[in-house]
DNA sequence: ACCTGAACACCGTTCAAGT
DNA sequence: ACCTGAACACCGTTCAAGT
C-alpha cells in the first residue's frame, strides 16, 4: 500500500525535525512506525533510498507559489519559500546538493524560475545557466546558515596571532568597523536577491 | 606530539580521499595509524573533532593565492582554487557547509576577498555581505558538482507524466532546444564568475 | 502478502588496566 | 605518558522462518 509507505516517511520526517538526521535509524523509524526494522525495506527500500523519500516529500511544500504578473515578485516569493523550507527542516540541506531536481514538485519550481528568466528577456541559451546559479545562491546561503558556516567564528582571535604574520590580514584590519556588527539575515538575503534581480535584467536581450 | 596528530589526520584524509567519508570510522583511521581506535582520542578527540581537523588540514592546499595587480583576477584564482580543492576531496563539501572561516588559511582566503572586493572600490559597508555571496556561490557550486545535483536527472520523464497536468512545464517546454545540449561546467563556472564580478562592479562607488 | 527474529559485520565511546 | 582490551549501546542489512 502506498499509504504504509506514507506512514514510514511521515515517521522519518518526524525524527529528522525533532532529534535530526543522525537520529534516523532504520531502527527508530521502524519502532515509530510500529514494526520492525525489516519491515520497512518493502516499502521504502534501504536507508539511502529512505532519504530520498524525504526529500522527495519535502520538496512538496516547495510547491504552492501562486503566480503573480512580476517576475521580480515570483522570484523573490519563490527564493523566500526554498530558505524557509530549509529553516524547517536544517538537515534537508546537506542532502539537496546530492542530486538534481527529479520529483515532479522540484522539476515545477525550476520550470517557475525559467519561466521568470523568459519573461525578463534573458536569452534562451542563458536560461539554464542563470537558473543554476540563483538555485545554487537560495541553497547555499540557506545550508550556510542551517550548518552553521555564517555563524560567529566563535574561537578567540588571539589564537591565528603567530599562526599568520602581522598585518596578513589587511582586508580585516580595514573593515573592522563593519565586522563587529550583528548581521540581518533576512535583509541580506533580500540584498543578495536584489543583487541577483539586476544581474538578471542586465542579462536580458 | 604534534606530529602523531599530524599522521592520523593525514591517514583519515587518504581514507576519505580513496574510499569516501563513510570509510573514515576511528576504527579503519586507527587500523591504518598502527593503533587501536582508543589512542586517537588524545591526539584528534573524538569523530567530530577529527573531522574538523581534517576540513582545517584541506584548507591549508587554498592558501599559495600569489597576489597580481588585478583584483579580477585574483577573485577568479581563488574562486577557481577553492572549486579545484572540492574536486580532489569531493567529500569535504559537506563539512565546509558546518562552520564559519575559523582557520588562519581559512581566514587568509576571506581576507583576499576582501581586499579585492575593497580594492574594486566597493564600499565598506557592503564588503561582508558580498563576500559571502561570492564564498556561498563558489561553494555552492562546487558542492551541486560533487553531490550530483548538477549531474544528469537519470529519470524517465515519462515517470512525471500524469504526475503534473499537461503543460505545466512552459519554461521547460520553451527551451527544449537548450535544454538537451552538454554543459561545460568549467566554461559556465567561469560565466558566473563573470557575471559576479560584473555584480561587483556595479556596486562599486 | 506481510511481518518477525536471530545473526553478521560493523559503529563511537566508556572505563579499567597495563607498561 | 601512552596505549590496549573488553564492554556497552548502537548501526544497516541478509536470510530463514513464521502466519
Amino acid at each position: 500500500m502506498a499509504s504504509r509507505r506514507q506512514e514510514i516517511l511521515d515517521a522519518a520526517l518526524a525524527l529528522a525535525d525533532e532529534k535530526g538526521l543522525d537520529a534516523v535509524s532504520m531502527r527508530a523509524v521502524a519502532g515509530r512506525t510500529g514494526v520492525t526494522p525489516m519491515a520497512l525495506y518493502p516499502y521504502v527500500g534501504g536507508k539511502a533510498a529512505l532519504l530520498d523519500g524525504m526529500v522527495g516529500r519535502l520538496l512538496a511544500e516547495l510547491v504552492p507559489q501562486d503566480a503573480g504578473p512580476d517576475w521580480r515578485r515570483r522570484l523573490r516569493a519563490l527564493a523566500h519559500s526554498g530558505r524557509s523550507l530549509v529553516h524547517r527542516h536544517p538537515w534537508a540541506a546537506a542532502l539537496l546538493f546530492a542530486r538534481p531536481a527529479v520529483t515532479p514538485d522540484a522539476v515545477f519550481a525550476v520550470d517557475q524560475i525559467y519561466a521568470a528568466l523568459l519573461e525578463a528577456r534573458v536569452p534562451g541559451a542563458q536560461v539554464p545557466r542563470l537558473e543554476r546559479m540563483i538555485s545554487t545562491l537560495i541553497l547555499g546561503y540557506a545550508a550556510s546558515e542551517a550548518g552553521g558556516r555564517f555563524g560567529p567564528a566563535d574561537v578567540d582571535p588571539r589564537a591565528w596571532r603567530g599562526q599568520l604574520p602581522e598585518g596578513a590580514l589587511p582586508g580585516h584590519a580595514a573593515l573592522a568597523r563593519w565586522l563587529d556588527l550583528p548581521v540581518d539575515w533576512d535583509a541580506e538575503f533580500d540584498a543578495d536577491l536584489g543583487d541577483l534581480i539586476r544581474l538578471v535584467e542586465s542579462v536580458s536581450r
